[in-house]
DNA sequence: CGATTTTTTGAATCATATCAACGTACGTGG
DNA sequence: CCACGTACGTTGATATGATTCAAAAAATCG
């Protein structure tokens, strides 16, 4: 259960044997179904979720109706409405399970006392969020300095296991761009790769 | 001279006053003229540079030439190419001072020295990105959800300063629309306000 | 298999970009 | 302190990329 967890946490830092299982204490297990919700709009988002198995995304509905998806976490990954998380106000996003899920949880207080326990847990936290940080960076400079078909190849090149694993409009959604700009787009790309 | 970034420190973490001293060990002070670079393209972002004074701004530049602002940071903030000073990767974007600017810079080595001898730095630090983490996310699900007016708004509504301080063609650019648009529709604008 | 979801395609429309010109403000050196 | 040159903001005309709406084709799911 938490094989991909430790593995990842060991990238950034070196927990010993005893460590990990003093770890383990502070996460929950929890399984969700593909289209459960993890989190609604309005409710605070009380965990940060490590996903050990499966496929979530976050997204914002508007008053119109429609989803802009803001993120997409799959194995090895973390999510959360982080501005929910730290505040403790209402969320604004929903989060949900493209795929069945095994998630581990892990609450506010519990991150708390967990960095406190285990100083090196900090450090984990700190280098993740930086990660986090720089890969949004590039998805920003993207979003202001790209028209829709360098966005999507950028994407494409970045993770090609995002554009396998999810339905084109949600592509679509994460990039701003309507699923049928996508669609043709996508046709024009055919005709004229480049064939290395 | 370390005033405003103790008071920001302290808005976080609490420094006993020896910590503050030695503290400041670590950082070197720097004053830069309008227009002058703190970074160009193709170095490395050897600093993550506190803003005492004055105002800058990150950017890329593409091919054609046009520039992308990706930042700005005014007093109190904190601006770096932070892929590049994680990696020491050649940095892909500019930094320059926008006005006559007092800095305060902290190396890699630093950084890292300081997180050992305060571990509330680190703590800090955590916070800090955090923080930048949840506005960008602001940012970003601005830039896919909403329209070239919108996001205009929200800017004004969210950071009034930025819009008084930073030229319109800049925020433009910050917007990622062009400087005519952004004229013509404050023009719009200014019909129909609302006058509460 | 039928039902639902997803992708594709077409046509009309809309928002924004682009190009060009003009007026204004700014600051810099003479 | 004035004059010049550069920056900046505005406006108009036109072009273009992307959206919207509608419908059909294709894929997926139970």
């Amino acid at each position: 259960m938490f094989d991909l967890f430790f593995e990842k946490v060991n990238e950034k830092v070196q927990l010993t044997a005893a460590e990990q299982e003093e770890c383990k204490q502070y996460y929950t297990v929890k399984k969700l179904r593909k289209r459960q919700f993890l989190l609604q709009e309005g409710e605070v988002c009380k965990y940060v979720a490590f996903v050990n198995k499966g496929a979530l995304r976050r997204y914002t509905v508007s008053e119109k109706g429609d989803e802009h998806i803001l993120q997409f976490a799959f194995e090895g990954w973390t999510i959360a409405d982080l501005y929910s998380f730290i505040t403790a106000e209402p969320s604004t996003s929903y989060i949900d399970a493209l795929e069945d899920c095994e998630l581990l949880l892990l609450n506010k207080q519990n991150q708390d006392e967990l960095m406190n326990a285990i100083p090196k847990m900090q450090r984990y936290f700190f280098l993740n969020i930086q990660n986090a940080y720089v890969a949004l960076q590039r998805r920003m400079t993207a979003a202001i300095s790209l028209t829709a078909d360098e966005k999507y190849l950028q994407l494409v090149k970045t993770y090609p296991h995002i554009v396998q694993r999810v339905p084109q409009h949600m592509i679509a959604s994460y990039l701003g761009i309507s699923p049928e700009t996508l669609s043709r787009l996508r046709k024009q790309l055919k005709g004229g790769e480049q064939e290395s």
